[in-house]
DNA sequence: ATGAAAGCGCTAACAC
DNA sequence: GTGTTAGCGCTTTCAT
């Protein structure tokens, strides 16, 4: 058997030549009714698409793309699926591309150039429309490679000026200031940050935020409470023994990201010290995984929702010579604070409770 | 400008004739060289590759996949990238399949039979060349749909008896023997079983293999004590607290995956029960997140990379017709446990280990 | 071993 | 408004 027997026997399916003949009309008119151009008699579109139905049409979209020179097809560029941080903001971006006529391609970089250059190659030849790199650490030369080939691009935080690039701005300060004066309103007056790492801009640009934060409300942060992590749970883990080790210890103790922040929580969990009874603890980014933590993770939440909207429509504004929204460059996202258990009155001002081992009941609350 | 004005501007890219043109042959030859067919006089195939170098030429895949009618795309249908045991799964797909020369193209049911129509439609306007259906409740209409239109499958667990199907059979009895032989070793006897949902049908066989496992250690499992949850962090939370309500205690409880697990942990958590000091926890399916909980599950490793690199090679049998394996229908993946801190010996028999708060630290160890 | 030429299924220019 | 036709870039006969 060979594979041109086994190709043949697999494409039987139906071309446009069949709907037009059984439709009575030209190539052509199928054409312009399945593209549902306006120029048609509603009378033979009518026949066309009963047609259709009938012997069960469904364009070729690699026949589609070779002639429109379109491929209808979003890049997606990523770190990687198994970072808790990007499943949910593949989900909505795939959702809305779909809704808007797109497939999408999804890459992982995963912190590897080779594999991320074999990986643009492959979106080239894969011909796709736009691509949105929504790693958080860029790259310089995927940057580089990205903007070589010309197609529309979106990034995250920061990207180069040029015409087809768009770039989401993330409103870090927002959510950050909320989370500071969410642990104010509590009564906390010495908490610690735990950043990513420095060399990361969106890292630094977070840890900033803290400090500026901080500052608003007159209140000193020692250099030895600004630890510096790597956004995983183990240099969260790794921080807050830091902060154990060095002293005298905060009332609260805000992350750079959710992972971070559940490194942390398992730091504390092999001392005495619990959460939130006695410590108070913050995330960012509102991972899925935030809600399963023991207790569940107050977190500084950037939309996923909002990325993955503003990416689609960014990159649409790229690629569709009339899209309302072509010369917009910039794109801004906000971030707000999502309060669950982990946070709570700082230490000695809590009635005691009775029943060690039972939660304390914080209500539940929410700040939009 | 006219979208076709766009269009010609991007697609400027050099195609085969400009390399033939350079290398003086015909495309026919740039063609063969291209693709490797070994006919080629070598100095013509080095002048070939010289070319193509030289002008940057990357073959367009929508062309090739028109002619020849092989999109080199594999479908991956799966619930939800959101549920965290997919992830991993997708990922160890993805280079598989890209290793091997395909593109995959990612599709999730959300549990919603028209989006899952709507998918199957996209897949085959992709033209993919087979798809893996890797969602563990199959949808019998879902499955229908597919096997109409004839390409190559691949299911999990169970699929229809057809030439082109193949199906992955996951040997779960394996692992949770391995559960219930580690309780019984460390001296368990009262040992509870959260299911999943019954109608699934990968529910049903976890369960099964339990009881089969217990009854082959001799040990009676009351009826109160196997529960039916829903696979969900919740479900496992209420199932827990029903098992907590009844009356006698079980000293361990082993999940049906381990969503179900975590939802146990924190019923746990709201109790006076410490785990595993008191009480041990087994989950199913080893997700990343297992390792994040407090304490990390002990849990049976449904092995994501063999099920992956099962699921790919069965697809290229069925995609390939020279396949070595074309003929082998059933493709069989192995469970093993993984033990972690979930899990120790049973209440009352360990020795008094002074400071509570401190974890007792029971020795990580593997099974394999 | 190599080249010429016929399509793959479709869109879009052009003619009527 | 509709049909005819020329490709899109490539693979694969078929002839040489």
């Amino acid at each position: 058997m060979s594979p041109r027997k086994i190709s043949q026997q697999r494409r039987a399916n139906v071309n446009i030549h069949d709907v037009a003949r059984r439709a009575r009309v030209s190539i052509a008119t199928v054409s312009r009714v399945v593209n549902r151009i306006s120029t048609v008699d509603p009378e033979l579109a009518k026949r066309v698409w009963k047609a259709v139905n009938e012997v069960g049409y469904v364009p070729n979209t690699q026949a589609r793309a070779l002639v429109s020179g379109r491929s209808h097809i979003l890049g997606l560029i990523i770190s990687e699926i198994t970072n808790p941080f990007f499943p949910e903001l593949v989900q909505e971006f795939d959702n809305l591309a779909v809704a808007q006529g797109y497939e999408v391609m999804i890459g992982s970089t995963s912190y590897d150039p080779a594999r991320t250059e074999s990986l643009i190659a492959r979106m080239l030849q894969r011909n796709v429309d736009g691509v949105a790199v929504m790693t958080f650490g860029i790259e310089e030369d995927l940057v580089q490679k990205l903007v070589e080939h010309g197609f529309p691009l979106v990034f995250v935080d920061a990207g180069p000026d040029l015409p087809n690039v768009r770039v989401l701005k993330v409103n870090y300060g927002e959510g950050i200031r909320q989370a500071v004066q969410h642990l104010a309103a509590l009564g906390h007056r010495r908490i610690a940050f735990i950043s990513g790492p420095l060399e990361m801009r969106t890292a630094a640009t977070r840890r900033d935020a803290f400090s500026r934060s901080m500052a608003e409300l007159g209140l000193v942060v020692p250099a030895a409470w600004i630890v510096e992590g790597r956004h995983t749970m183990e240099s969260g883990k790794a921080a807050m023994e830091k902060l154990l080790a060095a002293g005298e210890l905060p009332t609260a103790v805000i992350c750079s990201n959710d992972m971070t922040a559940i490194g942390v929580l398992h730091a504390l969990d092999e001392t005495t010290h619990r959460v939130p009874k006695e410590i108070s603890v913050v995330g960012f980014d509102d991972i899925h995984l935030t809600q399963f933590t023991l207790p569940p993770l107050t977190t500084v939440q950037m939309s996923c929702h909002d990325l993955a909207a503003a990416a689609v429509e960014a990159l649409r504004a790229g690629i569709e010579p009339d899209h309302p929204k072509a010369a917009q460059r910039e794109w801004p996202i906000r971030t707000h604070l999502v309060v669950r258990r982990s946070t709570n009155f700082p230490r000695g001002t809590l009635p005691a409770l009775g029943k060690a081992g039972v939660r304390d009941k914080v209500e539940r609350r929410r700040v939009d």
